[in-house]
DNA sequence: ATCTATGCAAAACATTTGCACCACC
DNA sequence: GGTGGTGCAAATGTTTTGCATAGAT
């Protein structure tokens, strides 16, 4: 009767080991529905479970990220801040007072990227558009 | 006969002092194909005046920066990268290959960003747009 | 002469890493 | 039981800062 979450069982298939502190990460970025950054997500763990560090931290977001299963944003000065990838891709609007993030796509702005990289020669592997802003009244 | 450019000019109508090592700086920036980091341009600032320091890079380009004269970028994972501002505002396209950058401009996408922010109810006070691409053949 | 800017060294941050031990499979 | 993961602490890389002095106006 093993509770395997999805993301879990891709860290099983990627040959990874399920061990206590990435269940943990794990849920933290699962039940987050904020950004947040390694040492909100290190403090959050610690709750759950007081025997994990911030190395850990790190190295399991690092892991992570690179299985596919979050994103890390470096945002306008200050740390990287992580969420749980959704499949489909985003891009953020950042409340400059509040420093709340909005997500947001727009399938007209990815087309003209594309043809503008298309024309200077490239073909785009990534790409970011962070809009700072206030709100308006 | 005092040959000032126009950036010494908008020092000194910021009621700023022009020392040797902003001078030097500012020649650095002027001279910049590329768009060096902090490290960088210290490197070449120590070719032309041995005395500057680090430090003194860092608070120029941050003093700089809020002057509106260099423009600072935090691109993907690396240190922060200046470059002269030119009045005229730009996205970057990174090639992940060598690290260059290409500049580039799109009202289109300038447009539909200001559309988007409205339509989440805010203004937008600043953004960033970056391409990461491989050159095609 | 005043007061800002500088150099130096130390501190502050964010993040990574070496190593010995622990625990998942 | 073997190997990969963890904790701890030290190292790294980037940027900032306190303080005494030098230098621009």
């Amino acid at each position: 009767m093993s509770e395997l979450t999805e993301y879990e069982r891709r860290l099983r298939e990627a040959g990874l080991r399920l061990t206590e502190p990435r269940r943990v990460i794990l849920r933290i970025l699962d039940e987050a529905a904020d950004h947040p950054d390694a040492t909100e997500i290190f403090q959050r763990a610690v709750k759950k479970d007081a025997r994990i560090s911030l190395a850990t931290v790190y190295r399991t977001l690092k892991m992570l990220e690179e299985t596919g299963v979050v994103e890390r944003h470096a945002f306008e000065g200050g740390p990287a801040r992580f969420e749980q990838a959704d499949g489909e891709h985003h891009d953020h609007l950042i409340d400059v007072e509040t420093g709340d993030v909005i997500e947001f796509t727009s399938p007209r702005i990815e087309e003209l990227q594309k043809a503008i990289a298309e024309e200077l020669g490239y073909e785009i592997v990534d790409h970011r558009l962070e809009l700072y802003g206030r709100k308006i009244r």
